[in-house]
DNA sequence: TATAACCTTGACGTTGGCGTAAGGTTGAAC
DNA sequence: GTTCAACCTTACGCCAACGTCAAGGTTATA
């Protein structure tokens, strides 16, 4: 009997993904990682989703810079997502669904409005930023020409 | 005798930059806000500058998530400009010149590519989250379909 | 000159996000 | 059936970025 098909070992996971094994533990401890499968002995058994989910995770914090508690939210709002999705059979419980889906579409608004503010306050200082580099290189010039036309006096 | 001009004391910087005064002791510890000048008791004196200064390690900190080292780089940086544009008589050691606003201008060039390559991911996640918030209005169309032509067999 | 509001330094405490070491278990290979 | 890397849990450690006292000095105002 071969491997669960594509069940990854958490030590592929963390290089794959870049992060630590105990992070990966951590991120499950915190809840950001829902607890995967074992093995017989107890080792964790990953799969591609579980890689996709780390490496979300480590773009929100890399790029929002939030706290993991808020990704913690977010993901939540991913996973409501996928069980729409695969049950989408919606023979039960309608108002529930009703309800899972007005509260991912509220996680999912306010992560938009944060990166919309973000983006903008981005692009401000990418301005300020290309001004002052312009300012740089003009003053440099400045200096070249200071030393060409000038008296060489020195030395 | 009034006070100097234009000098505040750490309670209302820290009021109008919205840190605590312990942040204000904290960001100088570090050496991202130079000591300001001090009153006869020893209280601190801030100026406008001192201002604008805290409230750019504070944009700095919030939009690139980057720690208070790596911007204690970016804010000698500025530092040198200032220190540039001030003393703008280039009598004096044209050479050292030359290195500071060589320095500078890596400085401003590694945080442009850092803005830069933050700018283009969000962009990337917003629009998907634009496009998942597509799919959930079009859900709770599908929802709202559900309920109203299907028997409305409750209550 | 009293007293409240503001400030000082010093030092220890806290929280988030992991790192790391200890001691034991599992699984594939030989 | 033993070896050995990969994994397990437990638990203490660590750094950044401040928070939070404590004990006292300063300044404005009555």
């Amino acid at each position: 009997m071969a491997e669960k098909q594509g069940s990854l070992q958490i030590g592929e996971v963390a290089q794959r993904t870049g992060v630590t094994q105990r992070t990966l533990r951590f991120y499950e401890e915190k809840g950001l990682l829902r607890p995967p499968s074992r093995m017989g002995g107890g080792f964790r058994l990953y799969t591609e989703e579980d890689v996709k989910r780390v490496n979300h995770i480590r773009r929100l914090q890399d790029l929002l810079g939030i706290s993991l508690a808020d990704i913690k939210e977010m993901v939540d709002a991913d996973e409501v997502l996928r069980e729409l999705r695969s049950q989408y059979r919606p023979e039960s419980a309608i108002a529930e669904k009703r309800n899972q889906l007005q509260k991912a579409t509220a996680v999912t608004e306010a992560q938009f409005a944060i990166v919309k503010q973000k983006t903008e306050q981005m692009r401000e200082m990418e301005t300020q930023l290309t001004e002052r580099l312009r300012l740089f290189t003009r003053w440099k010039q400045e200096l070249d020409e200071l030393e060409t036309k000038a008296a060489p006096t020195r030395g």
